[in-house]
DNA sequence: TTGAAAGCGCTACCAT
DNA sequence: ATGGTAGCGCTTTCAA
């Protein structure tokens, strides 16, 4: 493999001339540089990027973290992020996270040893205090899809608080008093937002609610299955069942019609997020629009200005600029009772 | 940002030794040891990845580029390449393509200026000559989800022909005559072998069978959806489609019911890949079985296995480890006619 | 416009 | 067990 040296040898000239035809740089005569083009084509030279990392500051790639790719949320994010690659004509390096603290952890280590500025992440479980302390250390770095108030103007999320709310003035609206919430264990605050704003708006209402809380682990639609086969193995009574996610929302249903109960004449389900999968679904699935393309769009376009020198305190914090509105999506999957 | 020396420097030894304990190497005495780990914990330092990288040839992490990061398909790669590199402790660099061949050899080239030596590549949109001349250059290379005979040393495929075969037994089987094939296009001979599958195996039955290709743009549920449009709007006669994969399958069902045709008892529709998609929707998708993630796995083990120095030529080749078989898996979307 | 040379942060060899 | 130091491939002054 050629070095710019090897170059500079075949050429005859100078490794700095190469070095300047390389970076576009002026200063080189016109033939000069065609000589130098032509040579590194014929030997196939190919820059060496670590060489060339070392000796400038500035990683303009823009590194990512997802905490899951097998989420399918995760396709939207990173597409939210590539589209912003390409219109600046940069390129992302991707690592993830795997779901697991630990590797979440390496992950952005490893983004950092390689000193990348800009860094998009999306962290479930690594906890609020290890990525402030992260956040101050690295001017370039955003959270995606989570809020931490000590550090919000670095952060872009949902409000999913209001996310809650819409479920439950809908629920409500169509007669519901007997809720189950399907949510998901670990770190992630979504879940305890969603229900805080979900008990909240409950609470509005002058009716009793009974309203049952279950976290398990999988956000999947296998999830789902074992949430409603645990739900009723205890019994529980229940007219609504409000998922963490459509891929557990479909599981739910999927699982309720094993056991004979119709949806939503017998049970009524509403999904969030609003994926694919929630309209292809029979019945199609009420659901929460999630606006994650424009929030991970968002995030890139932070980490990249951030990584550029602003200050994140120096940027002016606008709050409805961060923080996302989710939309209640009516399908089928909801029916009026009693 | 304080480097090897400062390290040095504060502990009162020299650069070599830091870099001993840095890379947990022997020759380094407990208490020595001991204190300049301390100093490293306390002034923060973190490894300058690419000057490590250009010292030592070998970059162990694993470059990987996928043609397409909104594909359902591709969370499955990504999980299979994931499972081997958390196995090894080896990190992963991901490149997208988005589905474009500009974009695609971008990533490429990315990824060899960083000089990783295993590849992974799932490309869509290169030619078999580029990527030929890719794998004679870079021993390390492999490529997931493609056949390129030249080369099938390097690849890991699906057989698509027999995947095709399958699809057409079964329908052929329930009666079917008239056929659509709905493939996409783009470079990817996926559709063109499938498509061979399909005749050849029609073409054992002593009976005539009407087959239409439809090449559409793409390979999505809206795909799908227009697709059928077409069908319709051409007024072609037809009692079963075979689609390119699930979420073209299930577009084709939600557009099929749109014009008042019921699947499958109007209709019969076949997906591809078996994506959980195809088990949540309502006719469940009779569809093929696709073992991508292990073919995942089993690239990754190849390119790890090729970048330590075994040549391809080396290793004795069984085109059964490396040509993935597809299975028949029957739900509710075909129906026996007339 | 061109070249010489001093690093960038780190590793690895050769001494001690 | 430790240190000195010559590179790795490249960029970037500074001189010419």
């Amino acid at each position: 493999m050629p070095t710019i040296k090897d170059i500079a040898k075949a050429a005859g000239v100078s490794p700095a001339s190469v070095s300047r035809v390389i970076n576009n740089g002026p200063k080189v005569g016109a033939k000069t540089r065609e000589k130098i083009k032509r040579i590194m084509r014929e030997m196939q030279y190919q820059p060496n990027a670590n060489a060339q990392a070392i000796n400038v500051q500035n990683n303009a790639s823009i590194g990512i973290v997802l905490a899951d790719l097998t989420d399918p949320l995760f396709a939207k994010m990173a597409h939210g992020i590539e589209k912003i690659a390409v219109q600046k004509d940069l390129q992302i390096f991707l690592n993830s996270g795997a779901f697991d603290r630990t590797s979440e952890l390496n992950a952005i280590e490893v983004l950092l040893e390689h000193r990348y500025k800009a860094l998009v992440v999306h962290s479930a479980m690594i906890d609020d205090k290890t990525l402030i302390e992260y956040a101050r250390k690295i001017p370039g770095l955003v959270l995606l899809n989570r809020h931490i108030r000590e550090i919000e103007n670095r952060c872009i999320w949902l409000d999913d608080k209001l996310g809650g709310a819409l479920m439950a003035d809908h629920i409500i609206e169509q007669g519901h008093k007997k809720i189950v919430v399907i949510g998901v264990d670990g770190i992630q605050n979504n879940t305890r937002q969603r229900l805080e704003g979900i008990k909240a708006q409950l609470a509005k209402y002058p009716v009793h609610y009974e309203i049952e809380m279950l976290e398990q682990g999988a956000a999947t639609y296998e999830g789902g299955e074992i949430a409603v086969q645990n739900i009723l193995a205890r019994g529980m009574e229940f007219s609504a069942i409000l998922a963490y996610n459509d891929a557990i929302a479909v599981g739910a249903v999927s699982m309720l019609k094993a056991h004979g109960l119709s949806v939503p004449s017998d049970v009524s389900v509403m999904g969030f997020n609003n994926l694919i999968l929630a309209q292809c679904m029979k019945p199609k699935l009420t659901t929460i629009h999630n606006p994650i393309e424009d929030m991970a769009m968002k995030a890139t376009e932070l980490a990249l200005r951030l990584s550029k020198g602003d200050s994140a305190e120096q940027l002016e914090f606008r709050p409805d600029e961060h923080k996302y509105i989710p939309e209640l999506i009516v399908r089928q999957s909801v029916q009026k009772i009693g």
